[in-house]
DNA sequence: TCGACTTTGTGCAAGCCTTCACAAAGTCAT
DNA sequence: ATGACTTTGTGAAGGCTTGCACAAAGTCGA
């Protein structure tokens, strides 16, 4: 219905320039719509509400439906959305039709807890491959899979689309540079720093450092706004008032 | 689940955005600025111009320098801006002037890798307590700690400003419905689903899955060769981000 | 001291994103 | 079939964020 957006001569200038005409807000929140109708596909709900599955994602319902009006009209006036079919236009939208092949590089602490993580599997993505550099980690087994070097999986591993950087900081960009390399052109950085790529390649990076600072911001906010003499002061006797 | 509550619960709550006449989007950079600045210290560089600092944490020197803007002017024209100064103005900005005292709740790979990891002394936190709710996990000691249980926490522990969730997804709002009662108003969530609570409280997630599919639908687009009329929104070399 | 040069800080404009308000389109009881 | 009710989809408004252009303010060499 809404689907002749780059067709009408109206005033939309350069809005069409969104990837497949739908915001990169939006994408950021499709998936949290998604999270939020498996439990619901679970319990054998087959319809919700904007109003209710925007308060399960976190969002307001009215910024849920003009997402959603992006993708096209799923929705049924009077009732809500089917929640499977819903869930399949996003995923459909989101590109998980497909399995996308994925490598772990850096086997360490945090490396080691994503590939035993089994959050990857039924949401869209698997394991291919697991890389690290120490010579006394390549070749053991990890998750069922053989650890290998980079260069390995570059010259006889099976093929990859996305790369998650574990390795500590220094080492980030290097492997970022051997994975663009092999034509990899999706990346997940957990290591703190920028990574540099080609304009071609798509990066996301989560750094624990900095989700803490941001929390650490607002919670000196608050509190010199409060009690600006003891900041660390109203632990278990203080009852938050709500 | 108490998913029926008066207070709704936003990532960061609207109530709070530009806190200080710092807007958010600035808060959520100040960090990569900061990261940056660390290793010029290091190398003994005491000044930096904008141009140079923009490129090492990924942005354009005009955001780079309307940021800083917001916390006075702490720059020299013709010559930039002072290394150290620069870092400390934005550490007390950012509340990082003293340590805060960190709980993790969950010990599991996530919980354990967390424990482990380096990045949050010197970086304005410290792990002060960890907390399982399996019997055979509390008591025993992980990284210099005892592991205890939330109720151990709340009567006897040490005073904690910010929980980091790293439960299963299933007790993760339980959790945070404790950590709230215990008086902490800053939690870092890495399980995936919404978590609501009060709107004095500060909640920031982490979610695997949701970066990953942010990529795959970026990888997606790019796969389908573009749309006719669009050709490819190059442009820099930036983050896919959200 | 002066003039050339460099780089910061910022008003302004343009673009995105979110929210509002409401017509459109369906269900349901009678 | 009808009217009351529910809920979606969307134009428009408002707010936030980004990028541009340029004055301001400093350094540096002569
Ligand atoms: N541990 C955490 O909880 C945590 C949390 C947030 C961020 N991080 C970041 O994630 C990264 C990994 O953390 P960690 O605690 O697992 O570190 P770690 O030192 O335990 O593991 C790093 C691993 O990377 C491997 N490695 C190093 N250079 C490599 C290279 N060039 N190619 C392939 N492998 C290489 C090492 O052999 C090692 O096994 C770090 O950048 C860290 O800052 C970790
Ligand atoms: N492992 C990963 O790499 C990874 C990556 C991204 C997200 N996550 C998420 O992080 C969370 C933890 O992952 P994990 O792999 O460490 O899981 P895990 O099962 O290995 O560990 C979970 C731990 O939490 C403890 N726990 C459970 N309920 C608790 C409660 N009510 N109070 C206190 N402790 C409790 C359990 O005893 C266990 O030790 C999950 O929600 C997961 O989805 C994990």
């Amino acid at each position: 219905m809404s689907r002749l957006r780059g067709a009408r001569a109206e005033v939309v200038p350069e809005s069409v320039r969104r990837a497949g005409g739908v915001p990169e807000a939006t994408v950021g929140r499709l998936p949290l719509y998604l999270r939020a109708l498996t439990p619901l596909h679970d319990q054998g709900i087959t319809n919700v509400a904007s109003e209710e599955l925007a308060a399960l994602a976190g969002v307001r319902s009215t910024q849920l439906r003009k997402d959603l009006s992006h993708l096209g009209s799923y929705g049924v006036r009077g009732v809500g959305y089917d929640v499977d079919l819903l869930a399949a236009q996003i995923a459909q939208e989101l590109g998980l039709t497909q399995e996308w092949p994925v490598v772990i590089v850096g086997l360490g602490n945090l490396g080691r807890a994503l590939a035993s993580y089994g959050g990857f599997s039924g949401r869209g993505f698997r394991i291919v491959a697991l890389v690290d550099d120490d010579p006394a980690v390549v070749g053991t087994q990890v998750e069922g899979l053989t650890v290998t070097t980079l260069a390995d999986l570059a010259d006889s591993g099976p093929t990859v689309a996305i790369g998650v950087i574990a390795t500590p900081a220094p080492a980030a960009q290097a492997v970022a540079d051997q994975l663009v390399a092999m034509g990899i052109r999706s990346i997940l950085n957990f290591a703190p720093g920028h990574l540099t790529v080609p304009d071609e390649v798509g990066v996301r990076s989560v750094d624990l450092a900095t989700e803490l600072q941001i929390l650490a911001f607002h919670e000196q906010r608050r509190l010199l706004s409060v009690s600006p003499e003891d900041p660390l002061r109203g632990g278990r006797d203080r009852e938050v008032a709500g």
